[in-house]
DNA sequence: GGACATTGTTACTCAATGGTAACCGGCGAG
DNA sequence: CTCGCCGGTTACCATTGAGTAACAATGTCC
């Protein structure tokens, strides 16, 4: 119907297609789905991406650097680890309110078991972990203060999918407060 | 060909199926594939299970229960808190190594977006957090004494999947000392 | 005002796969 | 021996959904 230029359609359909791949998961939304969602025919879909998967690939790299970006510009000014890791995990969380599909779309358990799909989630996490581990001090091995990264990483995920799954609002910078906080101390410890 | 009594033959799918579930993911996953691994045809499979979901479902709640039970089992008789988290996280990262499969089928991201399914996993992770809690003795609400017990439940979790990425074999009771160690630190910081 | 490019639609193909109906064969009981 | 139960197979149906070819409409530039 309402004729759109490319670019503008482009960024529509990725807009679209996030909410019904974050509510539907990749297999249980189609083509045909998100076209209608968008308020187009499927074609049109295909003029835009090569196919579904390259459709969703987009969005994961996509919402995979709102993500890093967002925590990269906030632990940027901080000096001390403190201070990066309580601004750190409260980007974390203000993404999470904020892009509330995308968290869905990367860790709501819809990205089928695709290799492509997990190893570009695994990157993001990875990325994440990788600017924790240097504030892991203690005298470990690399792997295990890897693994530690891994987990602190954890700690923001297994608390989002909570908070995203009872679907009420709630303040991140209160969740970034107590978790990191919980984290720091942790951190101290060892 | 080898013919099998009723109930051997269904523990059997439900062994073969856990391996290809937790390789392919659900949609990866087709009932012919399952039937082949297990040196069947497809309608064995439904001899056993009503569908493909039936199967599925049966195996989260099997593989849930082997996790939730061996986390109780291992932290009843703790008396403090400290072992108990000590304790626990033992039992989980135990749990991985042993039970690979299982670990990937529940939190490898080949669940489906189907909203029984993550609700089966749902529960599991919260039990687990039901049951973290009460080891948070801080003056905050009960709201988010609950975020956090899923948040420590995702640090399990985080480290874990990085472990199984890495295919690597690893020490469960070195990582659950080093997690538990800043997990517990956390704790009593709060 | 007509030609070209751009955007969009209709209508189809084709493969994959969940699920089923009908049939087979061996083994134990009477 | 044969009858019937139990575990198993072959061969099929029906649906869903990705991807495409051919065609229509809407400008816009000279």
């Amino acid at each position: 119907m309402s004729r759109l230029p490319a670019t503008a359609r482009r960024e529509q359909i990725l807009d679209v297609a996030l909410d019904v791949f974050a509510s539907s998961g990749f297999h249980g939304a189609s083509m045909n789905d998100i076209a209608e969602a968008a308020g187009v025919t499927k074609p049109v879909l295909y003029q835009h991406f090569d196919s579904k998967r390259d459709l969703y690939k987009a969005l994961l790299d996509e919402v995979g650097h709102r993500l890093l970006d967002s925590i990269a510009k906030a632990t940027a000014e901080a000096t001390d680890g403190k201070s990066q890791t309580h601004l750190g995990f409260r980007a974390y969380f203000r993404w999470v309110a904020v892009d509330n599909a995308g968290f869905r779309l990367l860790f709501g358990s819809g990205t089928s078991n695709d290799d492509e799909f997990t190893v570009s989630v695994a990157k993001i996490t990875a990325s994440a972990a990788e600017a924790t581990a240097p504030l892991i001090a203690a005298d470990i091995s690399e792997s295990s203060r890897h693994t530690l990264a891994h987990a602190l990483v954890g700690m923001a995920e297994g608390a989002s999918r909570r908070l995203v799954e009872l679907g009420d609002d709630f303040d991140p910078d209160q969740i970034a407060d107590e978790v990191s906080t919980l984290a720091w101390a942790g951190l101290r410890a060892l």
